[in-house]
DNA sequence: TTGAAAGCGCTAACAT
DNA sequence: ATGTTAGCGCTTTCAA
């Protein structure tokens, strides 16, 4: 178990002064001579001397650090989110703290709060949660925060970046309207999700549209899994429902759907249409492969952190809040149509 | 902007001195009275004011953070490695600093020695980097490393908890020849990584147990990806390669491989058998199910942590390198076969 | 029950 | 080019 050194240590054994280290470890290319720079590198290394990041941080006011907030590492949907923030972080010398929610207002706020704790410089939300949301009284702790996904209290972030939910719903059950399917079922995860809002909006909009009253009984909201969608489907045909197409608000519900609707018989996409909504990883590796909108995520999360980035480091403006449109992608959960004009 | 607080504004307002507050903070139960402890608490609240874990660190030694690093949070392997790990952490207050070394060795690096900047009380290293790794150099700094599958260096670290690769391998290729199948591919991922390697192992036991002599046209290295089990059938079938099953180091490259087959009108399971290994969510998932050597990832990584935090608080021993043996799980990509005696 | 003072490992003026 | 001196926000003896 050896020592572990010091700035002071090294600047004693250098017969210099904590200055002269410290400017050497942050590399200001000023004020220290060739010769004592190399005595310090080289004593530091022969040392395994690493500085502390804590103790800078506490005099500099600056961990490197942000944190991102996901409700679950373990659904299929986040990996990319995962991902494309932790290149953005790692590009910039930043280091990523991550922790699940679970969609839980209080997971929610204790992470949160920790994350002031440790001072993170900034921290992404990648959540649905709500109104009891601790978000409103987060400002209070001056940390920056950018939202992905989360299109409703806006106001209360630094910036976010959200898809277009309402219109990619809208597109999507407007496709099946126009592929002759009246009774479309709509299925979303946690009901008073953003997303799931403004879904079941834009579902709204495309029945209203063609005329096609709103069937209560063909809308329902659980979880965003597999196990949802299963279930939902079942219960419908237990119930004896008719039914021509499925918009689910996840892929992973969408997955659910297709195979409660295999298992019970039905083919896909001849006899019920399905589509799915994210265009996760999954949806495109799944057999069939998912019709669904499509969310650049991985872009969004960079591009999030990009942003944080950016106001962590004080730079101008430049938008802070954007909206990427999705894109309907048809694969084989719906049937091939020609190009109507 | 409202000032950050610290623990002699708290103090000064209180009219007491920083010791109290400290105490206050820190819960003793000890030597604060209720009145001046209830002021204290009320005026922290008032202000908003979070101590600082940065400094607290500093002098305590422990920042409560743990590192995770990982080859690619992207690659649908991780998912419940994260979640694992993040359970346990959360249980522990602790935080996870996570990043990803896309099985880069200089990467690796560079993040091991993030971590010891930042002053980690521990590290957990999931990844299957063999030689160049830095990590024979890593216990210089003194930060406990416990790894996740990765089953040669372990007198590197200070635990692990891995699978039994080479037992895995062995039962699922002895199967395949019971099943009649004698001319079996053998696809894995990184060559050299630990897992690979012992998987080959078995493989050979396999063969060599059944007296069939091994074709290394039949083996392949490649990436632990969908992509990479695609492209090795497609090579095999194009050469006119001809062969009665696949075992696949990895389930992404299972799929690959089902989807090659699929699309070359090959018939999976009745002509050629498919088994896969890790028994990922996504194997469950997918159409058909895959067979595989099922390993409880989440469970694992939840162990790794656990074991972290006890040789953090210093707790006596205990096992610290764990091998759990895989099982064997038939689903869809296996022809059904009566049970044998 | 409470306080004073030193110290943790670093940075940041300000001198020299 | 280098050193001195204060802090930064906390914990921790040791006294009172």
């Amino acid at each position: 178990m050896q020592k572990k050194y010091s700035i002071a240590d090294i600047a004693q054994i250098c017969g210099v002064s904590k200055a002269t280290v410290s400017r050497v470890i942050n590399d200001k290319n000023e004020g220290v001579s060739k010769e004592t720079r190399r005595r310090i590198l080289k004593t530091m290394k022969d040392l395994n001397y690493r500085p502390s990041t804590l103790a800078r941080s506490i005099t500099t006011a600056r961990s490197g650090m942000v944190g991102l907030i996901i409700p679950d590492a373990s659904n299929l949907f986040y990996p990319a989110i995962i991902r494309g923030v932790g290149d953005c972080l790692d590009e910039n010398n930043y280091s990523m703290c991550l922790c699940n929610s679970d969609s839980d207002p209080k997971k929610e706020k204790t992470h949160l709060l920790s994350m002031v704790d440790h001072r993170m410089d900034g921290v992404i939300l990648c959540s649905g949660i709500s109104n009891d949301s601790f978000l409103a009284q987060f400002s209070k702790y001056n940390v920056p925060i950018v939202l992905i996904g989360r299109t409703f209290d806006l106001y209360l972030s630094d910036g976010s970046v959200t898809g277009d939910n309402v219109k990619g719903a809208l597109q999507a059950v407007q496709y099946l309207i126009q592929s002759g399917d009246r009774r479309i079922v709509y299925l979303d995860g946690t009901e008073g999700v953003s997303g799931a809002i403004q879904r079941y909006e834009g579902y709204r909009q495309a029945l209203d549209g063609a005329g096609i009253p709103l069937d209560e009984k063909l809308v329902g909201f659980g979880s965003f899994s597999i196990e949802y969608g299963f279930q939902a489907i079942n219960g419908l045909l237990s119930r004896g429902e008719k039914f021509d197409a499925v918009f689910a608000g996840s892929d992973l519900i969408a997955i659910g759907v297709v195979k409660a609707l295999q298992r019970a018989g039905k083919k896909v996409p001849q006899e019920v249409e399905v589509i799915g909504f994210d265009g996760i990883e999954l949806s495109e590796i799944f057999e069939p492969q998912l019709s669904t909108v499509v969310k650049p995520h991985y872009d969004m999360a960079r591009e999030a952190a990009r942003m944080l980035m950016a106001i962590i480091n004080g730079q101008e403006g430049g938008l802070r809040h954007i909206t990427v449109a999705p894109t309907l992608t048809l694969r084989s959960t719906t049937r091939p149509r020609s190009n109507k004009k």
